[in-house]
DNA sequence: CTGAAAGCGCTTACAG
DNA sequence: CTGAAAGCGCTTACAG
């Protein structure tokens, strides 16, 4: 291997020091003269030289990495992580890797198994900055405040703008927008197939949504029953059942996620009855499977990637001086498929 | 901010020098006698000290980073990543970063977008090793032999163990066993759904092992076609179609990717036709995805977050001095579901 | 067993 | 406009 070339090697060919090297190939100002900054470009380039940022971030105490934290979940033997099995995360991972890497910083990834391990990666690596996802304890909560850089959630409600920026999507109203859409579709018994409200205050907005388009149009909330369930595939394969035997009143559905939705889906048709014939569904994010499957989920579109560039946006603005948090909310839209059946009247 | 805290202060707490802190907090042999290992502990512990990897990276030429690099590809509209809709590369990088966390080591992750990228990035963070996953232009993999640095591919069948460590599937005997389930299931001509051999050498082993079925059980190869298409969910929607109307012979097919299968059952669907009874179908991965369609794909299994462990455990041993790559195979094995029917002699 | 000192490759006041 | 020098926080021969 050649030997590494530094800094000194640059400005010894230049003619120049080293200090010299480091202004002109940082542009710091005007620092140096035309002439001066030709010598050094060409030297550097002629030596084929690459920056050890390493040395760099040990003087100027900032790193260009971004660190992105997710819950470590437990799968039967094996260990797991929400990457894995949730097209959301990588999603959203994509995004802010997108626009990171578009700004010279570069993104970690890690899963976070227990209390001071994000404390010990961010002085670690000395962070210039992190974005959460999925939903952790509040001890976690209290260990991230101490620390003292930019930082990011997702889809959170529980903090204000003094303590966190955040990034989410209009829950109450994507809510509404499914709700809306069945009662159009002259759905008078709606059920609400959703997680726990104390899991995620996602979940309490979206049933605000709801609760807003059953009362709005007159209908009965008794008559529309929440079903209350894990949100994922066995959870929605759960609630179909609940829905089949306890609310048979019910017509129609609207799942707080698409996952929830496919497991209804799988329910209905494995017993032989059949998705929009015997119920009308509804889901929420827009996750490609919806595509694939058929029917096509009728859903509430959010656009995850986006979300995901939002976040590196807002941290890198943070990271560079800008010191308010902010508080961004990204619009939800109604995606038409064929999981909706206008309800005959009786 | 508290001021941060140095070994130079755990010292002075601790009435030693900088250098027995680094021993002892390295674990340095037994360097140090019991005492003053406590005693440096207890300062260490009392000061709540957090040691600077960045420094520690300056001196010792290593980072603990391992990258990971991902293709970018391009959407309309918008930069995109493999990431974002490829759930095999999450769960891959799930099973990487949950090693290498294990081991020490963190995991940055890039989407390359033009040459050179690689090379910048390695030598920016001196990065200890990367995983390549994906398909790349030779001349990216000019570039990356160039790196003197551990670096472990995943199904590539491009490079011998002198260049490149490798880790990837028995894709022949896959292809076999799909092939073989099929004929056992009494069909006799079958269809071959695949992406282009020079794309990926997968599919040329899949091929192969389609093949070798084939004439095992002296079925001709005339009547199974082999329909090119891309790999992705609407090349399997026009794979269908091309099955329908210019192979109408077949009455099986297998795809080697579920999620060409998923773009089969699709246009079936939508056609008015029914997997399995119009065609029966076996695909290759097992995404999560496959559980949760209706009818569930029939399929060859990977343990693909096995692969992504793999990958992490070849590298951190490379990294560790072992100086011999590596070419693991890790086993296949066909998943029973409901997209293959016997078929009924005429 | 322990410490003084040099070194890793940058940056940044400061002096000229 | 440019350079000498100190500093970032570690590690590592080496001497004692």
């Amino acid at each position: 291997m050649n030997e590494k070339v530094t800094m000194k090697d640059v400005a010894r060919r230049a003619g120049v020091s080293a200090a010299t090297v480091s202004n002109v190939l940082n542009n710091v100002g005007n620092r140096a003269n035309e002439l001066t900054q030709r010598k050094v470009l060409k030297a550097a380039k002629e030596l084929n030289y690459q920056m050890d940022m390493t040395a760099r971030f040990l003087s100027t105490g900032k790193s260009n990495l971004i660190g992105i934290f997710l819950p470590e979940v437990y799968e039967i033997g094996q260990p797991s992580s929400v990457l894995k099995d949730n097209p959301f995360f990588s999603e959203i991972i994509s995004g802010i890797e997108y626009v990171a890497r578009m700004n010279g910083y570069d993104i970690v990834v890690s899963c976070i198994k227990e209390s001071g391990h994000v404390k010990e990666l961010v002085s670690k690596r000395t962070l210039d900055g992190i974005a959460v996802l999925g939903n952790f304890k509040a001890e976690f909560w209290e260990e991230l405040r101490a620390l003292e850089i930019p930082k990011v959630l997702i889809d959170s409600y529980q903090f204000d703008e003094q303590e966190y920026s955040n990034v989410g999507i209009d829950d109450e109203q994507g809510a509404y927008l499914a709700t809306k859409h069945l009662i159009t579709m002259n759905h008078k018994e709606i059920a609400l197939v959703t997680g726990k409200i104390e899991e995620s205050e996602v979940n309490y907005y979206r049933y605000l949504g709801f609760q807003r388009a059953i009362v709005e149009e007159n209908l009965s909330l008794e008559k529309c029953p929440v079903v209350y369930t894990d949100v994922n595939f066995k959870g929605g394969v759960a609630a179909a059942h609940s829905i089949l035997y306890s609310h048979s009143n019910v017509t129609a559905a609207f799942a707080v996620a698409d996952i929830l939705a496919l497991g209804i889906i799988k329910l209905y048709n494995q017993i032989g009855k059949a998705i929009p014939k015997d119920l009308s569904l509804i889901g929420f994010d827009d996750l490609s499977i919806c595509q694939y499957t058929f029917p096509g989920l009728t859903t509430i579109r959010q656009d995850i990637n986006k979300k995901g560039m939002e976040v590196a946006n807002i941290l890198i603005h943070r990271i560079n001086g800008d010191t308010d948090n902010c508080n961004i909310q990204l619009p939800v839209e109604l995606v038409l498929r064929q999981t909706v059946l206008l309800k005959q009247e009786e």
